[in-house]
DNA sequence: GATCTAACTTGACATTGTCAAGATGCGTGG
DNA sequence: CCACGCATCTTGACAATGTCAAGTTAGATC
């Protein structure tokens, strides 16, 4: 419409936009934070974005597209999240509960971006590889974790796998009952984010009422 | 449309319907798992129900409250599935994975619906009170048996929330993990998924990397 | 059997995802 | 320096969706 004056950053309102790509993700980011990921649609992210509801199609293929690389810049500050988190810190033990700190933080945080990651909104999450990559790198500093956990306790039973598996899916639980239910830290008996993490983790680490 | 001949169960072809409440849950059920949560129409729930676009109208507020209504059955099938496999089961451990192994099978068995009753799809759950009534159903059998256990193994430190937090993390996660990720039960390190849930169970209870 | 009212229908509207066809302008070769 | 090709962006359109307003039908009640 309007060619000349803007409100916007400077270069959004010219007819090249110069990285449109980045900023449709930015504006959906924004949105699905602000309004929720059911508030998510293409020509809402357009509109943000200054530019005509068929700008997007030429640099994504789909909405589904669209929402893959949010996604995808949520998985990667999920692992920045969880390294941040991680890094210096000695003790075996003591790192698991960091990554799973650094989980919960983000989900917390990010509680739109969270759902679109994990939630049914991207139907077909094995199209988008760049996505399973992602995923990947979360889950690979878990199951690190695991193994040198389980190295330096001189482990007896069951396998890396299982340990894995229960690891992830408690931290990843943790995040999800966080965000999803009604539940607040204090009502689940802690005082801060930080220490229901720390007694959760605890429990899988020590074994359920050991501490 | 046609008034007399139908190709549908005796009673779907009238006028008024009869139950048109319970066929619209049966129907969106029914396309919720067959074609997943985004295909899932208020509009094709009334078609495949044989009726008009507004009649769901006049028994649900709007679709949010048609998707709690499927959410709501999908809770009670949860919590008679944990119910089942954990009736006459005496040691507490084994109550503990025998809930987790319940848990996981209705995940598998109806992706759709859990994916619905935990998604985003139903935007404001704190607003459909049989929702969270039924949520808190599954919860409660998790607390009871996490309490029962923590008696019998004589407890010595943490609390029963943070445990019962640990707890339904661990299966819910498990769950998701199974139903989103491309893992199969193979590749998690277990030959049958009853394996699988009880070795991720076992890490809860005995601690990682002690059986 | 007349009537009240809940259960249903038709019609319409704004919004959405997406396609087809045209406009614009940046970068490159002459 | 300039014309031209192609990626980038726009306008216009279509079918589908959620939902509202207004009418129709028929089971229940007096």
């Amino acid at each position: 419409m309007a060619k000349g004056k803007s409100t916007k950053p400077a270069g959004s309102d010219r007819y090249h936009h110069g990285d449109l790509r980045s900023a449709l993700i930015e504006a959906a980011t924004s949105i699905v934070e602000k309004d929720g990921v059911m508030a998510l649609s293409l020509r809402g992210v357009a509109r943000e974005a200054g530019v005509s509801q068929t700008a997007p199609y030429h640099h994504f293929a789909d909405k589904q597209a669209l929402l893959a690389a949010v996604a995808e810049t949520g998985f990667r500050d999920l692992s920045d999240r969880m390294l941040a988190k991680s890094t210096g810190v000695a003790d075996s033990g003591d790192v698991m509960i960091a990554l799973g700190q650094g989980y919960v933080d983000f989900a917390v945080g990010n509680p739109g971006r969270f759902r679109l990651m994990f939630g049914p909104l991207i139907g077909d999450k094995l199209s988008h590889p760049d996505l399973l990559d992602g995923a990947a790198k979360s889950f690979d500093m878990i199951r690190a974790a695991v193994i040198a956990r389980r190295k330096s306790i001189g482990a007896v039973t069951s396998n890396d796998e299982a340990d894995t598996m229960a690891a992830w899916s408690l931290v990843h639980g943790l995040a999800t009952l966080l965000i999803e239910s009604g539940f607040s830290t204090e009502t689940m008996g802690a005082s801060t984010q930080m220490e229901l993490v720390g007694q959760v983790t605890g429990a899988l680490v020590n074994g359920l009422g050991r501490g």
